[in-house]
DNA sequence: ACCTATTTATAATC
DNA sequence: TGATTATAAATAGGT
């Protein structure tokens, strides 16, 4: 650097500027991911530019793992409550009182639990021979029916009182967290409230 | 640097990781402030320590400088919410009906203005000489009286039809705007709501 | 985007 | 603690 000194000049032209900014941000998440692991922390920057509306906000490593790990409990605290509220309706509490997020909510971890039971039919139906004759009539539709969480199917479902005991048994083998790929909200996505506009380089 | 090299060697022992940190911390402020000079814009670092409950917060010259604009804003918006307080008072709205909110507003309010009038008298008994009778017999006693808001001189206000009036009336010459130092509050004051722990290191 | 002369940053040592 | 120092990294300007 430095035939002309001009740090700490504030700007030079637009275009300098821009070429300019890209290489400095890059080396300041740089030294901020290396300080970050360095000294065991979590750093976040956030960059506000003139003009654009949403900064940019750029997390170390350690950062964003916590924010996952946030996800995932937020994720189990969800299907808890959803239980929770499966309880009350068969406890009495009208559907009609369930208000649109319960209601959401409820019908994905309805949906993951109807893939659990659909495999575990299969399995069972593989181990016993298809001669085996079924316990419950309703059980050969659901196998051969997509789940597809709608207000019709969720009526089906709540009608349904195999369904019903199978929600309420808190059964190991049933548990939730493992969800079969039925959850449509993205569980591994990062920067909800922020643009990713490139500058988040890997270093290395 | 380098005798050995170690840089991303995650954690060292706990003396160097602590003198480390000083000095990282510092140079990121720097890079992050000359960045924020040079490409004109506003940058905000955040350090959790982990153990620590309030994070480091670094905001560059820039930010610090849009939050005291925000800031005398906000205390416009108070002066004029108390203005509005002032004149339902006025149309019947009564006074038990105030909150400690409005209320310490108010009186921040009124002292400000009790500056303003008794400079304004001042100049006046100067301009028009001592021996120029006073129209209003309570006009001697705000002069002489050091203004403290309290509860009582807050009745005593409201009951000087001559302060209600001045209070109601928009003119020029008494901007809120410039308080004359009665004003309890710092306007001044950073970091709100973050401990500055030496961190914040003067550049240049 | 790459190169390079210089300035900065940095870990170790005193 | 703080200063010094040898060396790596960052950087502006030119190609």
């Amino acid at each position: 650097m430095d035939r002309k000194r001009l740090r700490n000049t504030r700007n030079c032209s637009e275009n300098v500027r821009n070429s300019i900014l890209d290489k400095r941000a890059t080396n300041l998440f740089k030294k901020a991911e290396e300080f970050s692991i360095l000294c065991d922390l979590d750093v976040a920057i956030i960059i506000f530019s003139p003009g654009e509306i949403q900064p940019i906000v750029w997390k170390s490593e350690r950062l964003i793992c916590k924010k996952k790990e946030l996800a995932k409990i937020l994720k189990i605290n969800e299907e808890k409550e959803m239980e929770l509220l499966f309880n009350q309706l068969m406890e009495g509490r009208s559907i009609n009182e369930i208000d649109s997020r319960e209601m959401r909510g409820f019908l994905k971890v309805s949906a993951a639990k109807m893939d659990k039971l659909n495999e575990r039919k299969k399995q069972f139906i593989q181990q016993h021979q298809p001669s085996q004759p079924q316990n419950y009539p309703s059980n050969s539709k659901l196998v051969n029916e997509n789940v597809n969480p709608s207000a019709s199917s969720m009526e089906y479902l709540i009608n349904n009182p195999w369904f019903l005991e199978s929600m309420t048994t808190n059964q190991n083998d049933f548990g939730l967290g493992a969800g079969s790929g039925t959850d449509p909200t993205p569980t591994e996505g990062d920067d909800i409230n922020a643009k990713d506009d490139g500058h988040s380089k890997d270093l290395n």
